[in-house]
RNA sequence: GGGCGGUUAGCUCAGUUGGUUUAGAGCGUCACAUUGACAUUGUGAAGGUCGCAGGUUCAAAUCCUGCACCGCCCACCA
C-alpha cells in the first residue's frame, strides 16, 4: 500500500469487496453447538419489482442486523427469496403481450405460464442483484422462489392440512370481484379512492296506490337486484312502513321493507335500496332476513340476463339508461352531487364490484385464536409497541379469507379439475418455514426455526404478517419470529408517499451510484428514528454521509503516513488525560451502539457514531496526537471500524483489508466488547473543561496552548 | 366515522423516566483559515416565544385537556 488516493471511491471498491465476501463464504452461518441462531426471512419482493426507497431502508435494517449479530459470533443466517407475485406479474405479462396485440387467451393457459416462467428467468432476479450492490449479507445459496418445486409442495401440504380439518370451504358468496383481472379479490387487497359521483334518490311505489318510499343510492344500476328496502329500527319517520311491500320500478318486483341495525337513519333518506348480490352490507341482511339474492351484473362486469331489458349492456351504460327511464315515469325524486370513497382493485385500479361468485374460503376463527395469544402474551414482538394493538384489532374482527383467484399465474388448486389458482398470500404466509424445507423435516427446519425477526412495512401487517404468524402456528405449532420491526415509510420531502406512477420515487440505485452504497444505507438511518412512522427523505443526509464515508477514508490516509508511534499494548498506567478521555468516550459508544442495534434504534446508533467519529475522534484526539509523543489513533481506529461496520460494510472492510490484508475479514471479526472500568465520568469532566478553555482561546484569536498541553498529554 | 403518528432553527430531524443558569445535529447561510489526512476540510458566528389555547407542577419541548393543520391505517357511508 503505497499511495491511497486523496479521496474514497466507492466504485472501485464494493463490487471487489462483495466478492471477496462471497467467495470466502462468510454469509453462510456458522453453526456453533450451543449459539441460539440469528435469522431473518427476508419478504420475498416480487419478481416484477426493482429496488425502490422501501426496500433500501428495510434491507439495510435487516443487513445492519444480520452482520451486528455475526460479528458477535452468533450463527447468523438471512434468507433471500422473491415472490411470484400472481396477479402483479401476470398483469406485466400480459402487458406485454397487448404490445403484441394479443391476449393471454390467444396463447392458451399452458403457453401463457410458461411465457411468464420465460419473463421470470429474465427479470425474476433483478431485484435481488439490487440488493447486493447494497451490500446485503443474504446467504444466496439458500434463496427460494414461491414457486419452486418444493415451495410448491408446501403449499399443497398447507392447503390439504386446512381441508382435513374442514376448515376450507367453497362459495358461493359475495366478494370482491375486479372485472379488469377477472378474478376476485380479497377485502386487504382493495383500495379506497376519493370520488365525485351523483347521489340519485329513487321513489319506489308502496303497494296498492299507499304512495312512495324514497331511496338514495350512487349505484342506481343495482336496483334491478333489489330484494328488500331497509330502514334503521329506531327510524320513527318509516315505523308504519315496516313490514309492508314496495313495488321495485322498472321490474315490477314486490320486496318488503324490513329493519335493520346496519343501516343509518341519518343518510340520504334513512331508507336503503337492499342488493345483496352486490353490495356487502346488502348481502349480509340478506342472510339475517332471508332475502332473495338476484345476481343483474356478471363477471364480465355486463348486466346478466336477470337484468331484462338491460341485459348485456356494461355498467355505465345501463345506470344511464335506468335513470332515463325513471324519470320519464316520474320516479326519479332529485339527483345531487356526491363525494365518497371508490372501492378499487389494489393493483390495477379498476372499480370493483361486489358479487356473488362461487370461490374457495378458509375459515378463520380457530386460526385466529392462537394468532391471538401468542401476541397478546407478547411471545411474538411488534417494534413500535403500538402496532401491537393494530393487528389484534383486525385479528380479533377477521373475516373469513377468499383464496382463490381466477388467474392462471399462481398455485393451482389442489383438488380435482380445479382451474382456479391460490390467493398469492395463500404462498407468502408460509414463507419463514417454507424456504427451510417444510413439510419435510429439514436440518435447516430443526436449526433455523423459528426465526428471530421479521423486518416490514406497515402496510403489510394483515396482508402477510398476522397470515405468517396463524399460518406457522397452525402448521408448525411455533411462531414464525419473535421480532416484527416495522420500519418508518419513506416520504419524499414534501410529506408524499413516493411513488413511480406518480413521479415522486426516487431511485435508490441511483443514489449508489452518486454517493456510494455505504453512504446510501447510512443516510437513509441517519433520518429514521425508531417510533417514527414516516420519514422524510432527504438527499443532504445522504451526501453528508458520503461526506462522511470520506473522512473516514483520510483518517485512514493519515493514520498510515504519521510516523507517530503507537501504544503497542494498551496499558493504563501510562495514559495521558487525552488517552483516558478517548478510552472513556470509545468504551461508553460501544456500550450506546452495541444496546441500539439490539433494541433496533439504528438512527440513534448511525448518529451517535457519525458525532463521535467526526466531532471526538477525528476533531479533537486525532489533532491531539499531533502534538502526543505516543497515541491510541490506531486502537481507537480500529474499534470505530468493527463498529461501523454494519452501517457501512464496504469502506470499513477495504480500509480493514489495506491494514490486515491475511487476517481475519472485518465481516467475521469480532464485535467489540466495553471495558467498563476504562469508563470514567470524571476524566470527561476534566477534559470537557480544557476543551471549553481552548474554545475560548480560539474565539480571541488564538493565544498560549503550553500550560494546556502539559495537562492533556502529561502521561 | 374510528384508531394512530407528526407539528422543535430556512430545510431534514434528535431531544431517553418533566430539572445541569445559553433547547442540539446535519444541510444551507455568513466570517475567517491552506501551519503533518481530508475544501467531500478546519475554526467561529448568525438563526428557535419547541403548532395554538388552557391546565397540573417549585419546574413542561417533555405530563393532562381542547383545537388547528399534515400524514398513515382501519370501516358495511348505501
Amino acid at each position: 500500500m503505497m499511495e491511497i488516493s486523496k479521496t474514497y471511491e466507492p466504485k472501485q471498491v464494493e463490487e471487489k469487496i462483495y466478492n471477496l465476501w462471497e467467495k470466502g463464504e462468510f454469509f453462510k452461518p456458522l453453526v456453533k453447538k450451543g449459539k441460539k441462531p440469528f435469522v431473518i426471512a427476508i419478504p420475498p419482493p416480487n419478481i416484477t419489482g426493482s429496488l425502490h426507497m422501501g426496500h433500501a431502508l428495510n434491507n439495510t435494517i435487516q443487513d445492519v442486523m444480520t452482520r451486528y449479530y455475526r460479528m458477535t459470533q452468533k450463527p447468523t443466517l438471512w434468507l433471500p427469496g422473491t415472490d411470484h407475485a400472481g396477479i402483479a406479474t401476470q398483469n406485466v405479462v400480459e402487458k406485454e403481450l397487448k404490445k403484441e396485440g394479443k391476449t393471454r387467451h390467444d396463447l392458451g393457459r399452458e403457453k401463457f405460464i410458461k411465457r411468464v416462467w420465460q419473463w421470470k428467468e429474465k427479470y425474476g432476479n433483478l431485484i435481488l442483484d439490487q440488493l447486493k450492490k447494497l451490500g446485503c449479507s443474504c446467504d444466496w445459496s439458500r434463496t427460494r422462489f414461491t414457486l419452486d418445486t418444493d415451495y410448491v409442495k408446501a403449499v399443497e401440504t398447507a392447503f390439504l392440512h386446512y381441508y382435513k380439518k374442514g376448515w376450507i370451504y367453497q362459495g358461493p358468496r359475495i366478494v370482491n370481484w375486479c372485472p379488469r383481472c377477472s378474478t376476485a379479490i380479497s377485502d386487504i387487497e382493495i383500495k379506497y379512492i376519493p370520488s365525485k359521483t351523483k347521489l340519485w334518490y329513487l321513489k319506489y311505489p308502496l303497494k296498492n296506490n299507499e304512495g312512495f318510499i324514497s331511496v338514495a343510492t350512487t349505484r342506481p344500476e343495482t336496483m334491478l337486484g333489489d330484494t328488500a328496502v331497509a330502514v334503521s329500527p329506531k327510524d320513527e319517520r318509516y315505523k308504519n312502513l315496516i313490514g309492508k311491500t314496495a313495488i321495485l320500478p322498472l321490474m315490477n318486483r314486490e320486496i318488503p321493507i324490513i329493519a335493520d341495525r346496519l343501516i343509518d337513519p341519518e343518510f340520504g333518506t334513512g331508507a336503503v335500496k337492499v342488493t345483496p348480490a352486490h353490495a356487502i352490507v346488502d348481502y349480509k341482511m340478506a342472510k339475517t332476513h332471508k332475502l332473495g339474492i338476484i345476481n343483474v351484473i356478471g363477471e364480465d362486469g355486463k348486466m346478466t340476463q336477470d337484468a331484462g331489458k338491460y341485459a348485456g349492456l356494461n355498467i355505465l351504460d345501463a345506470r344511464n339508461k335506468i335513470i332515463e327511464d325513471l324519470k320519464t315515469q316520474n320516479l326519479l325524486e332529485k339527483e345531487e352531487d356526491y363525494e365518497h370513497s371508490l372501492a378499487v382493485c389494489d393493483r390495477c385500479g379498476t372499480p370493483v364490484e361486489p358479487l356473488i361468485s362461487k370461490q374457495w374460503f378458509v375459515k378463520m376463527k380457530k386460526l385466529a385464536r392462537p394468532a391471538i395469544k401468542v401476541v397478546k402474551e407478547n411471545k411474538i414482538k411488534f417494534i413500535p409497541a403500538r402496532y401491537k394493538k393494530i393487528y389484534l384489532e383486525w385479528m380479533k374482527n377477521i373475516e373469513d379469507w377468499c383464496i382463490s383467484r381466477q388467474l392462471w399465474w399462481g398455485h393451482k388448486i389442489p383438488l380435482e379439475g380445479e382451474n382456479d389458482v391460490l390467493d398469492t398470500w395463500f404462498s407468502s404466509a408460509l414463507w419463514p418455514f417454507a424456504i427451510l424445507g417444510w413439510p419435510k423435516k429439514t436440518k435447516d427446519l430443526k436449526t433455523f426455526y423459528p426465526t428471530t425477526l421479521l423486518s416490514t412495512a406497515q402496510d403489510i401487517i394483515y396482508l402477510w404478517v398476522a397470515r405468517m404468524i396463524f399460518s406457522s402456528l397452525e402448521l408448525c405449532k411455533k411462531i414464525p419470529f419473535r421480532d416484527v420491526y416495522i420500519h418508518s415509510t419513506v416520504l419524499n420531502i414534501e410529506g408524499k408517499r413516493m411513488s413511480k406512477s406518480l413521479g415522486t420515487g426516487l431511485d435508490p440505485l441511483e443514489l449508489i451510484e452518486k454517493y456510494g452504497a455505504d453512504a446510501t444505507r447510512l443516510g437513509l438511518l441517519y433520518l429514521t428514528s425508531r417510533e417514527q412512522q414516516a420519514i422524510r427523505f432527504s438527499e443532504d443526509a445522504i451526501r453528508a454521509s458520503k461526506n462522511f464515508a470520506n473522512k473516514l477514508w483520510n483518517l485512514n490516509r493519515f493514520i498510515q503516513i504519521s510516523n507517530k508511534s503507537q501504544y503497542s499494548s494498551f496499558k493504563t498506567q501510562k495514559l495521558s488525560l487525552a488517552d483516558k478521555w478517548i478510552m472513556s468516550r470509545l468504551n461508553e459508544l460501544i456500550k450506546d451502539t452495541t444496546d441500539k442495534i439490539e433494541s433496533y434504534q439504528m438512527g440513534e446508533a448511525s448518529r451517535r457514531l457519525y458525532e463521535f467519529v467526526w466531532h471526538e475522534y477525528a476533531d479533537w484526539y486525532i489533532e491531539m496526537s499531533k502534538l502526543q509523543e505516543n497515541n491510541l489513533n490506531v486502537y481507537v481506529f480500529e474499534i470505530i471500524l468493527k463498529l461501523l461496520h454494519p452501517f457501512m460494510p464496504f469502506i470499513t472492510e477495504y480500509i480493514w483489508q489495506l491494514n490486515h490484508e491475511k487476517e481475519t475479514p472485518l465481516i467475521i471479526s469480532e464485535w467489540p466488547k466495553t471495558d467498563k472500568k476504562l469508563i470514567n465520568l470524571k476524566t470527561e469532566e476534566e477534559f470537557e473543561k480544557i476543551k471549553k478553555e481552548i474554545t475560548e482561546i480560539r474565539k480571541k484569536g488564538g493565544g498560549n496552548f503550553k500550560n494546556l498541553a502539559e495537562k492533556i498529554f502529561k502521561p
